[in-house]
DNA sequence: AAAACTCTCAACCGCAGGTGG
DNA sequence: ACCACCTGCGGTTGAGAGTTT
């Protein structure tokens, strides 16, 4: 197998000429089997041993973004991008603090989602992603849209369960206070009625986020919140939102704002007038 | 059909912090 | 205390896929 691929001439020349591009199967395979056998860690020490002409920091790379098992793929939720949105709030461009509460997500991915999705919009909206205008727009529009969505989808799987009486994997019971395994940072039923795509993350990711309220303490409040500190601030948005999204009181879509989504993107976005005529909360 | 343009994401880079000799 | 090496993080880049003109 040729794994020169052509975009280094010079490696022709010089067998020890470190690696670079894209990974090829055989070194995924390499690699994998690699760590299989001794474990995480001592990067530079798996390239050696392993016969990769790669340095230690690709391989690890190429293991925690793509190899390592438990890496998810694919579009993110509406839960995930939620959390994220509401973990951005709180630690910035921590990706790898922000990736440590949703699990199979890298920093990476993350990372490549604020800059390709968030950053997009906030550009299209023509503010700095960094102001606290932007903030406010997606506390007050994109994170209820969110919302609005996960509820959506929910409400349509628990129609589908109880039409068709299909067994469903979700942490969902008659009775909240039985919920254990779901239980998040509140003790309600937020985190009930995991019949959406993804349920199983859902339920890490609100244990995650129930864990990292508890972590936050201290730091500075931000946004436009209700005034609180810290707790309040985390009650009065994910749980909060994600307790209108899944409450059994249904959903109080006055939280939403009424967007017109912006026709031309099509993708749930809203347009510039909406949002500056929603900007009166 | 094809050129131009846009978007996504894997991978690289530089830097900072930690650790061991 | 200093140095060398390793690891992890955040920012950036570029190839390729997808979309539009």
């Amino acid at each position: 197998m040729d794994l020169s691929c052509g975009w280094n001439s010079a490696a022709a020349a010089d067998q020890e000429e470190i690696r670079r591009g894209p990974w090829t199967v055989e070194e995924d395979a390499v690699l994998a089997g690699h760590v299989a056998a001794h474990g995480e860690g001592r990067w530079n020490e798996v390239a050696r041993a392993a016969g990769l002409r790669r340095t230690g920091k690709s391989c690890r790379l190429r293991w925690l973004n793509y190899l390592r098992p438990d890496v998810r793929r694919g579009d993110f939720s509406p839960q995930e991008q939620l959390l994220i949105l509401e973990l951005h709030f709180r630690w910035g461009n921590r990706w790898s603090k922000i990736a440590q509460h949703m699990p199979g997500r890298t920093d990476n991915e993350i990372k490549n989602y604020w800059r390709t999705r968030v950053q997009k919009h906030a550009k299209q909206l023509g503010v700095d992603v960094a102001s606290a205008r932007f903030r406010d727009v997606m506390r007050h529009l994109w994170m209820p849209r969110l919302v609005e969505r996960i509820h959506a989808a929910a409400a349509a799987a628990a129609a589908t369960t109880t039409e068709h009486a299909t067994p469903v994997d979700v942490c969902h019971s008659p009775d909240p206070s039985t919920t254990t395994s779901c239980t998040a940072g509140t003790s309600s039923s937020t985190s009930t009625s995991m019949s959406v795509p993804h349920n199983h993350h859902l339920t890490a990711m609100t244990t995650s986020v129930a864990e990292a309220a508890a972590d936050w303490s201290g730091s500075e409040q931000c946004g436009s919140a209700s005034g609180g500190i810290s707790d309040d601030m985390f009650e009065g948005s994910w749980s909060e939102l994600l307790a209108r999204a899944y409450g059994d009181d249904g959903a109080d879509s006055s939280l939403l704002p009424d967007m017109h989504m912006a026709a031309e993107t099509g993708e749930g976005w809203w347009s510039f007038e909406d949002i500056w005529s929603q900007q009166q909360y």
